[in-house]
DNA sequence: TTCAAAATCTGTAACGATACAGTAACAAAG
DNA sequence: CTTTGTTACTGTATCGTTACAGATTTTGAA
């Protein structure tokens, strides 16, 4: 009956039908709001037996935390944003990697965002539009150039990134790539133990960094095994498929046709193959291909071709882990990763 | 000099290394922060004088609303999560249509997540993620299946969302969907053009409501073109690829093989080329064969097959555009759209 | 000249969470 | 019996935005 009038404000009672808030919670345990948030939290100076009975109560009306209202006072926003060309993608190439990024993303409370852009636009919006309103916490970039703005931009602004592919800056900042320079090297000597010593390269186009890697293991291999470069000019990756094709058959026909091709993606090995075949050639007799792949299409329909696969799926996973870490703190140096050419035939 | 001392609040400046917040601009201008939203959303009660001189500063301090504010303040999340199964992903399928959805979200103030789920676990439990957390504004899910559980529940709930792919519930939701009875019946009928008659098919797996379409078709064509099935047992698209090709061998070496082969899918073809030709038959002289296809590499390394397009960048593009329809409250009754095989040869 | 209506503009409260600066109760030390 | 310290908990202010209910000024009609 004679129950001290404290001055403890009552928590009202929230609406029911809503999803349940740190209110809901305070309400039926009794507590205080800031209790039970640092409750949730474990907090230091909160009992075992009430943090214990906050859990209880959380886990039982299915609690939680408004994503926004987080967002809004911390400024943290708990989302990795994927940074990715529109015409890249239609490729595929970076399916696998958005699976790997999610397998990593699952078990954290990190969101994965899609952020395209055009290859017609500038590369450098996308990456300004996040550091510019906060719309994530850490980004991934995939195509590197050696002079690569947005990763400089990213890096003076001290902003968590993790990028597809090396760059040529002097600056030190996470990364996985695939090891180029060893696959146009292995890509060599392999055409080399087939007899093949004219050798034409199908690069990537010379403004991304990985083509500088291939091209040197490529020559390195030269050197190393004894073969000549057949050039194959003005035609890379960036060029259509038909195109690609059509230069392919025509260098075939010529005086100086190679006798081992090697291709810097599967794609470009599928137009290469129709070339060489255009040009009354026949794999594995009169040419030997090594391509590199991210799927096995090339295995099921042309076993002939030499493979080396590059994963995609590990490089996602590689970088959210690295993204997620710089998020943390943690130092740069321990993220970078190198992946290798694995033979697959 | 005698200006009357009002009871007007000055907005206080705000601190100028951060991002420009309404009261940045409320400050800038000498207005009200209320009045600078309302000027930004063209509210009818604001003069057209003062909407030009918000919008110019706001345009010049490179102003964005806070997303995490508004979305605390209206509960709207400008959100379009895609469901996706991770194994699925890996084959590569739903990346172009990634490419689809954001070409329109692109010019929305919508972003794109990608909500995860393993084959594994409960498909119902990344939909009732979304919903019990209000993490986005719509929802698109892909491989219906006829009776399905995520389609009532977001029904139940009036959730806006889109389907790639039809159910059989006798629920209106918007969908969109490659009309699979079309090709099954358009394949028959490409067969039998060729003078094959006995037919076996590679079709989805059964739990798929596609799998009832691609059936249905295929079995008014083998009616309508006077053509027999030849049975597959127990082999779906759920397979392996190495499943797949040893069993359309088997069936190929035994005495009933059939003269005509159709694919369900590009993967799936492979599969099966590999198959026929183990059994040391020949494409387009001993048995043809039709294929439904995402990308164009079965025309560069088999272009014997005939091949069906699917379009799954159309598909993203038609599911964004009914979600944000949904959201928008819009009728469900013209979010229903199909597209149709393409012949590619 | 007066007063209602229209046109503009504004302050306050609230969304849900957390940082911070407390308060209350009790035990141990002096 | 005070002081000090520790443990456990709590209220207030705030992040940026918008809904709402005014407030002020101008216009126009009577």
């Amino acid at each position: 009956m004679t129950e001290t009038a404290k001055t403890r404000t009552v928590v009202a009672a929230p609406s029911t039908d809503s999803r349940p808030t740190l209110k809901t919670i305070a309400f039926m345990t009794g507590l205080g709001i800031t209790t039970v948030s640092r409750a949730l939290k474990n907090a230091p100076d909160i009992g075992a037996e009430t943090k214990e009975r906050v859990r209880l109560v959380a886990a039982q009306v299915g609690y939680h935390p408004n994503r926004a209202g987080v967002r809004l006072r911390t400024g943290k926003t708990n989302v990795i944003s994927l940074i990715l060309s529109l015409e890249e993608e239609i490729i595929g190439l970076t399916s696998p990697m958005v699976v790997g990024i999610s397998e990593i993303l699952a078990s954290t409370q990190y969101h994965l965002v899609i952020t395209p852009y055009s290859a017609r636009s500038d590369p450098l919006d996308p990456v300004r539009y996040v550091l510019d309103t906060g719309a994530a916490d850490g980004v991934i970039i995939s195509r590197t150039e050696p002079k690569d703005p947005r990763v400089a931009l990213m890096m003076e602004r001290n902003f968590p990134f993790g990028t597809h592919g090396r760059t040529e800056m002097g600056l030190t900042h996470p990364y996985h790539d695939f090891d180029n320079e060893r696959f146009g090297y292995d890509a060599v000597r392999r055409l080399v133990e087939r007899g093949r010593r004219r050798i034409m390269l199908l690069h990537p186009p010379p403004y991304l960094t990985y083509h500088l890697h291939m091209r040197a293991g490529f020559e390195r291999g030269l050197r190393d095994f004894g073969a000549i470069a057949v050039p194959f000019n003005n035609v890379d990756l960036d060029n259509s498929l038909a195109d690609i094709r059509e230069a392919c058959e025509a260098v075939m026909r010529g005086p100086d046709a190679p006798d081992g091709v090697i291709s810097g993606s599967g794609g470009g090995a599928v137009a290469l193959v129709a070339g060489i075949e255009a040009a009354g050639r026949k794999l594995a007799r009169d040419v030997d291909m090594v391509s590199k792949q991210s799927n096995d299409f090339l295995n099921w329909l042309r076993p002939e071709v030499i493979t080396l696969r590059e994963d995609f799926r590990l490089a996602g996973r590689e970088l959210a882990k690295a993204v997620i870490a710089r998020i943390e703190g943690r130092s740069i140096g321990e993220l970078q990763t190198l992946s290798f050419p694995i033979p697959q035939n």
